[in-house]
DNA sequence: CGTAAAATTGCAACATTATAACCTAAGGAC
DNA sequence: GTCCTTAGGTTATAATGTTGCAATTTTACG
């Protein structure tokens, strides 16, 4: 079973969107048309996903389809912190409890592809002794583990 | 004082080219010129630089300087250990302690753009707090932490 | 040696990812 | 409505990385 049917998607979508879109309230934002199909699409992928991947979604659906366009989704939804970039794969996912925008880990794993994000109080946690012992004033931080998922790992 | 002041750079090159050579006549590997040379080149630049930037300072001496050039010297050096990539930056930057080739992680200093590797062992420690937490087998890990080192916190 | 196999490099083209610059359109404040 | 700000459309281009194949160099080995 792959880990996108472990839970029930269309609840995690549909959870992802309202948190966006209260966001967006609260801070004077615009959730616009654009905008919001990104975050749909990145979430209904569920596996990280490129740049031209949602590119070309959006353009089967009529979008226009030009990268600013879905980079500058992308940008906002970032900065927003419902998104998440993951460097090593050019790739970005979706995240559902924002709140701490600028450090991200996560599980990558090289058989389904799946990235689950590793919580937020074990990044700390690291941060707090790595910031002991070295003087170095952390502002953000991104953590990529690559390996076998349990699933992935079960099966081979 | 820039961080690249703070140390005999020379000896630092020099070490990390002789661990190169060491590393190579073990595994029946070749230190051609180039990779020599783009070993060296990260090295002396000090901070984590771009393909493309190495390429054209090979080009200025004359080599070759066509971009699968140096790709490959840059892709033999990883696997050999003796560099890494930061992803977050598409840049490389040399280690000088090869043994653990898959796992990297920097203090990425945003205002000098120096980047400090993470020592072994915290990574480590990290590694075993998180797979006993969640069952997944790590292969591979990437850490990218970005702030202000020492020196700049202290000139701002 | 000399020759065959393997590794390395040269080279041209191309693929992928991301941004710049400039203009038009839409939404909100007054 | 008018102005101002924000968002989006469009074209072009920059930055990063790869593929495929031919030519060369190195190594292995009889």
């Amino acid at each position: 079973m792959p880990a996108s049917q472990q839970h029930d998607h269309n609840h995690c979508i549909s959870t992802a969107m309202d948190t966006a879109r209260t966001l967006c309230e609260q801070r004077g934002l615009r959730m616009t048309p654009v905008r919001r199909r990104v975050l749909e699409l990145v979430w209904q992928n569920h596996k990280p996903t490129g740049a031209y991947d949602l590119l070309a979604q959006l353009s089967e659906e009529g979008f226009n389809s030009a990268p600013p366009t879905v980079y500058r989704a992308l940008d906002f939804l970032l900065e927003l912190g419902v998104v998440h970039r993951i460097s090593s794969l050019n790739a970005f996912v979706g995240c559902d409890h924002p709140g701490h925008e600028h450090d991200t880990g996560f599980f990558i794993c090289k058989e389904c592809g799946n990235a689950t994000e590793l919580p937020a109080n074990e990044i700390k946690k690291l941060h707090e002794t790595l910031v002991k012992k070295f003087s170095f004033s952390i502002e953000s931080s991104n953590h990529e583990l690559t390996g076998l998922c349990q699933n992935c790992k079960a099966t081979a």
